[in-house]
DNA sequence: TATTGTTATACTCTATAACTATA
DNA sequence: TATAGTTATAGAGTATAACAATA
C-alpha cells in the first residue's frame, strides 16, 4: 500500500543520486542502460525510453557531444540512425549501475536472508500476476520498466 | 534484487501517468500532495522537495497562474511567503491520488491475501531497518519518500 | 505515400548568481 | 550581517509541427 510507494521513492532516489554524482540526469543513465546491450536506432530508442523522435534527437545530441555515444549510419536502410555507447558511455555506466545495485543489495540485507527470498518471490508474483492482468497495456510498462530498470 | 528496481518503476509509472493526465508533472503532482496537510513557506517547500529556493519560485509562479496554489503573505515573518492550496488545487491532487492508490490497489489484488500480508509486513520492515541503519541521511530520504508518496 | 530523422519553436524544470526587503 | 524570496540567465528535457531524405 502506501510503503511500497515510500519503497519506489527509495530506489528511485538512489538511482537519481547516483546518476546525479556522476553529472547524468535519470533519461540519460535510462539512455546508457538501454544501449549497454543493444545498438538501437534513434526510433527504437524512442519507443523504448516512450519519448518523442525529436526528444530523443535532442537526448543524443547531448550524449554525443559528451562522447558517451555515437551515432552510426545504418547499413540496411539509409534513413536509420543507429546509436552506439562509447567506452567512455560504457565505463561510466558501469560505475552508476554498480552504486545502484549495491545500494539496493545493503537495502536487502537489512532483512534476515529467509525474508529476503519471501520478499523476491512476492515482488515477481505481484509483477507477473499485474501483467498477466493488464495484456498488452502492461507489457509495454513492463519492459519500460525492465529496459529501465536494466540500468539495473 | 532486480524485481524491486522493476516494482519502483511500476508505481513511478502508474503516478506519472495518472499526473500527465491532468496536465501535471510529477514535481507539480508531489508539490500539490505536500500541500495537502501544510501550508509551507517557500523555503520550507524548497527543503521538502530538495530544490533550489529559486526553483520552487518558478514552481509556485507557474502552479498560482493555473489557479492551484495561491501566495499569502505571513504575519509572523513579513519577508515570509506561504503556500496555500487552493480549492481547484486540492479537487485535482485528490483526483490523482485516488486514480494513484487505485492502481496500487489493483496491482496487490493479484496477490492472495496471505501474501499480500506478507509483503506489507516484510516491506514495512525493510524501510525501518533500512531507516534504523542509515541513520540520519536516512529520515531525510525517508522524509521526503513519505511527503512525496503522501500523493500517496 | 509512408517512414526516419532533424529543425524550429515553446514550455517546464532546474541551478547559480545577483538583487531587494526584512530580521 | 544573515535570511526569505525574486529576478536574470543558462541549460536539460519534453512535445508539436514542418521539413528533408529515403523507402
Amino acid at each position: 500500500m502506501d510503503g511500497l510507494a515510500q519503497l519506489s521513492f527509495l530506489v528511485q532516489n538512489s538511482l537519481a543520486r547516483h546518476a546525479t554524482e556522476h553529472s547524468l540526469s535519470l533519461v540519460q543513465t535510462r539512455l546508457l542502460g538501454i544501449l549497454r546491450d543493444r545498438e538501437p536506432t534513434m526510433n527504437e530508442l524512442a519507443r523504448l525510453l516512450e519519448l518523442d523522435k525529436s526528444s530523443v534527437t535532442g537526448l543524443i545530441d547531448r550524449a554525443e557531444r559528451r562522447g558517451l555515444v555515437e551515432r552510426i549510419a545504418s547499413l540496411a536502410d539509409r534513413r536509420a540512425v543507429l546509436v552506439r555507447l562509447t567506452d567512455e558511455g560504457r565505463s561510466l555506466v558501469a560505475q552508476v549501475s554498480t552504486l545502484f545495485e549495491l545500494d539496493v543489495s545493503r537495502m536487502l540485507e537489512c532483512l534476515p536472508v529467509s525474508d529476503r527470498d519471501a520478499l523476491s518471490r512476492l515482488v515477481s508474483r505481484a509483477l507477473v500476476a499485474h501483467a498477466a492482468n493488464r495484456g498488452v497495456d502492461l507489457f509495454a510498462t513492463i519492459d519500460s520498466a525492465r529496459t529501465a530498470g536494466s540500468v539495473r
